[in-house]
DNA sequence: CCACCTACTTGACGTACGTCAAAGACCTTG
DNA sequence: CAAGGTCTTTGACGTACGTCAAGTAGGTGG
């Protein structure tokens, strides 16, 4: 990673080839390899879990399920969310969280060597 | 991940309720977690789509073909190898390399919402 | 308008990661 | 055994990441 940061747009679904059919490029790799970094977290992991479990759930419920300061899961979403796997909306004094499916399901996709 | 790092033997597939399925436990997080950063790569995604397009490589062929050093490429070998995508196999004055589709697939169910 | 609550941002700290050069380990061929 | 090729390990360097404390922005209610 000490390679030049390359900011990419990942808030899509990833949409490349699976990981099995044909050597990948260079950029595809990267595609992927930012939405798996962002879920490559025990508490990430964690907070989507809870996000897909309930419909919506707001920060204030997040941050005491997972043990953590509100700052702390605040940043995890935020991560999540340039991931393009869950997406906030303000209503009243709460924000509401909600995690989408197709993007969890558009990665699995591509590292499933079976699926295609 | 300035927490105590945890060591886990994370060479067999992973095996466990999906995302999904329910609220994750902070065990089983890390079980996928750990995983999940092994594959979030590009150099290590690379390697496994190579390595998933041929039957057998070396690491010979795999460092030009990522445009690597062979030390980094045998490293990052090594993490794919502790995660158990991959197993090497030392033959005559080559090490191949060899990709394991089911511990990928078990991976990618587990990250699937809609599998489940 | 003034407290007050929730959520996000910033700064700082320690740890982990990716990379390479150099040295070592393993095997084969002369 | 010596020479050479292939892989792995070690050490070092710079960057990125997870975490929190503190400060700030946005919204509600007296």
């Amino acid at each position: 990673m000490p390679k030049a940061l390359p900011v990419i747009d990942a808030t899509a679904p990833v949409c490349c080839a699976p990981v099995a059919a044909a050597p990948m490029g260079e950029e595809a790799a990267l595609e992927v390899a930012v939405r798996l970094k962002a879920l490559a977290d025990p508490v990430r992991l964690r907070l989507l879990s809870l996000l897909l479990a309930g419909e919506e759930v707001c920060t204030c419920d997040l941050a005491p399920a997972v043990g953590l300061t509100e700052a702390t899961v605040s940043h995890h979403l935020g991560q999540l969310k340039k991931a393009g796997f869950v997406s906030g909306e303000r209503r009243g004094m709460n924000v509401y969280y909600r995690a989408h499916r197709d993007a969890l399901g558009a990665i699995a996709q591509v590292i499933d060597p079976a699926c295609c």
